[in-house]
DNA sequence: CGATGATTCAAACGGGCGTTTGAATCCTCT
DNA sequence: AGAGGATTCAAACGCCCGTTTGAATCATCG
């Protein structure tokens, strides 16, 4: 999280543990499969409990299709849990999943599609149903735009605050984060529809 | 961008160049500072062009705000108006930029504050302007979610591409990206504010 | 032309990396 | 108690890294 895949060493994973370098070799086989593992033990039960979570809502709403705030909970929830549960891990590993997503190491690259693909359809298929004004393709890039705000602001990155003389207070706190990211992305998901692609005519003023 | 900073080496970038590996701590003084020049080249003149585009608008207004998708568009319109001058090397830039801005490497850190900070001053102080209705904590959180979806865009991780059966189509033409960007993240900073945030109200909190 | 400073280049340096090795240690079971 | 497999450990291996070196080459100009 702090530095990358390709700059954390064993060495300084294994020193942080407090273990001997080769056990990691010896128990997992490579420094691929250790962070795989990393992954893949928290990953399923996050991926498992947002899906659960949408499937309980939909339950509950016995066929008419779901605010998008409500979606968007069910996306962020259990990540919430997480952090609550268990306060130190959970908010690293928040900021780890983060960073995961604009990890450029092709490792990832294969790791990480196994752990989506079943979050990206299902979610997907929920929100096309709540938003039936959204062509196919513009909802595909909508998601798109709602991971990287997600993946963004778990990594916790804040150029903001790297930057500017502008602290955003409670960082570090999940459930802040997410009651500001929810109004954010509903709205981002319902916009109104961009100008027509073909035309070249400038963009209309419109009240939103 | 391919690979991250850390896992880039200068053996991999002289073979590329067809140069010496030695010419680059020659001319440069090390890989940091060869780094550091390509995104200086680029990012000052960019982000000059952010800034002049902004203050165009805001002439041209009479001291009227601006929509939130003019500010956005200004923005976003000189990087597409790289990624037009030099198709070529403009879109590598762009996805550089974006995939800059996760980078987890410190030396990016010391980097892009120096070349992002005006751009950060500038545009909040014309969307307060324009969103008096937001208040200015909710306003450096919603500018770190837009900057959050920008870098994620450009960079081009394209989690649904790698992951489920979802093509998005034009994901190579950066016009189109930014008119499908606009919509979203105008509703977006536009959002109605979010539940309350709890009854421990902060020194004086009070809508402008 | 020949001197001089700038640039190019192949080679090497020291160091950190992921991984392997083989012996030492621990644990379990009869 | 002791055999035997599982685990730990210090050390080493080979590799690639960013950087340095010193000689070769180039360009410029009196």
């Amino acid at each position: 999280m702090e530095h990358g895949y390709a700059a954390t060493s064993l060495r300084l994973i294994t020193a942080k543990a407090e273990v001997n370098l080769a056990a990691v070799n010896y128990h997992y086989g490579s420094k691929q499969a250790l962070i795989q593992e990393v992954f893949e033990r928290r990953f399923g039960p996050l991926n498992a409990a947002r899906i659960a979570h949408l499937d309980r809502l939909e339950a509950a709403a016995r066929g008419r299709p779901l605010a998008i705030e409500q979606i968007i909970e069910a996306l962020l929830a259990p990540v919430l849990n997480i952090s609550k549960e268990q306060l130190a891990r959970g908010a690293v590993f928040l900021r780890l999943l983060g960073r995961a997503l604009s990890e450029p190491a092709d490792i990832l690259r294969e790791l990480l599609p196994g752990q989506y693909r079943q979050i990206v359809i299902r979610f997907k298929q929920a929100l096309m149903r709540s938003l039936p004004g959204i062509p196919d393709q513009e909802l595909n890039w909508r998601m798109h735009f709602m991971f990287g705000t997600l993946s963004y602001a778990m990594a916790g990155n804040d150029v903001l605050n790297l930057i500017a003389p502008c602290n955003l207070e409670g960082a570090d706190d999940a459930e802040t984060i997410m009651r500001r990211l929810i109004p954010f992305l509903a709205a981002g998901l319902q916009a109104p529809l961009p100008v027509s692609q073909t035309k070249r005519s400038l963009p209309g003023r419109r009240a939103a």
